[in-house]
DNA sequence: AGATTGTTCTTCGTATACACTTCGCCTGGA
DNA sequence: TCCAGGCGAAGTGTATACGAAGAACAATCT
């Protein structure tokens, strides 16, 4: 609840609200904060010790990115993943990484495959370490890579935001995804340095479907609604 | 335990920060604040009859949303669409109204695709009346439709928040489109009544190809940036 | 009980204050 | 004339206080 997360935020040149902001979304991911759990503006200001003028501003956008929901005279809550909601957030992220895939293949120069082969080196090493933590971080990074290579900061932006809720919805449902979805990394990889579009795109859509698969079966009372 | 039995009494008033962002955008859409024009909060403030504070967090989630930049310590600046953007934010919405198309092929009741030939006829009609602006607005009503009928609420939000940005391009570039994208939308409609996915795919396909040409065209010259 | 009325919590908007940055202007010196 | 550097205005970032109104919940009355 309210204990951890309160850290001195007002020292630093980030303005405050966008410290807040990313405290908060981090917050919510982590589920430190549920859905369904109502938060309010002076609570939230003295988690993090600020005023409430921050927070209300990170509120905002936060509910612009889909964190929370805000109803009007009654104050913020933790929005709620439902299970309906992530076959859609899969079925917009299949195309938009497919989308990216491709633009990647197309446009990596050498050293972008270069930085990617090393990602995948790393995972593969934390895979065979177990630390799943490490996995999944480099597990994003390599996505995160690839949007960047794209060169479409559109595609990047929207995919990054979708993204986060991903990963949400993976940390509510527990378990993070096995080291299997390494041997399909490979082959995105592999596709992108071969610069065939198609190829990658393919190789895309298998990784986002399977991936698919696995949150489904987490997200299966993972957590609850309401 | 939490009560579930939302009166929805109270949400038909929107807060004036609501009323300040749709004012914003629109102003922005309309060209009324031109790209790189400085946004102080003063300014914006007295411009809609309100305070600071609503105004500031309308700001906020107008940079969320990339029609202001804000540089800390500086303020906000109306944003500048790069004609560069304008493909990648073709080539992703390509992506989306594709999916969009699909998805509303698999799902349309009779009754939405009787409101979508209502959209089609009363768009002929102000064609023949040489309306545009009433055109435009019906095309906008069309795709925001189709994607209502997809019931995906995440490629809905997000294609809706891309849409906005292509008007404004459209509007700094002058012109709105012609009458002859309505023939394309017709066969849309014709692809989504047929249940047909993969056609409502190529229709949507085709006409978003077509629209982009004549975005790129207008974009070339129609504003300046900085 | 069932309806009505308070009471309280909270959001929403306004107003004000002030530290600190940034920027443009001005002045003085080469 | 041109540059340097100082000075002050403008504007943001943050905090705080306050009043109004809505919503939820409790208490009270018929």
């Amino acid at each position: 609840m309210t204990g951890d997360l309160r850290g001195k935020l007002g020292a630093q040149h980030l303005p405050l609200r966008d410290q807040v902001l990313f405290a908060l979304r981090t917050a919510i991911i982590n589920g430190d904060y549920l859905p369904g759990e109502r938060l309010t503006e002076d609570r939230l200001a003295e988690d993090f010790g600020v005023s409430r003028n921050p927070v209300r501003e990170a509120l905002r956008v936060a509910e612009a990115e889909g964190f929370v929901v805000i109803l009007p005279r009654r104050g913020a809550v933790v929005a709620s993943p439902s299970s309906g909601t992530v076959a859609d957030m899969f079925a917009v992220r299949e195309r938009l990484e497919a989308l990216a895939a491709r633009l990647a293949a197309e446009r990596a120069t050498p050293a972008d495959v270069t930085a990617l082969r090393e990602l995948l080196d790393q995972g593969h090493e934390a895979t065979e370490r177990q630390d799943l933590r490490r996995v999944a971080e480099l597990n994003s990074a390599l996505h995160l890579r690839i949007l960047q290579i794209s060169g479409n900061p559109w595609l990047s932006s929207i995919t990054k935001a979708l993204y986060l809720h991903v990963q949400w919805v993976f940390r509510l449902g527990a378990a993070e995804r096995a080291p299997h979805s390494w041997a399909e990394h490979i082959q995105l990889v592999d596709a992108i340095e071969s610069g065939d579009g198609q190829r990658a795109e393919r190789a895309a859509l298998a990784h986002l479907g399977a991936a698919y698969a696995a949150a489904h079966e987490n997200a299966e009372g993972g957590y609850q609604a309401r």
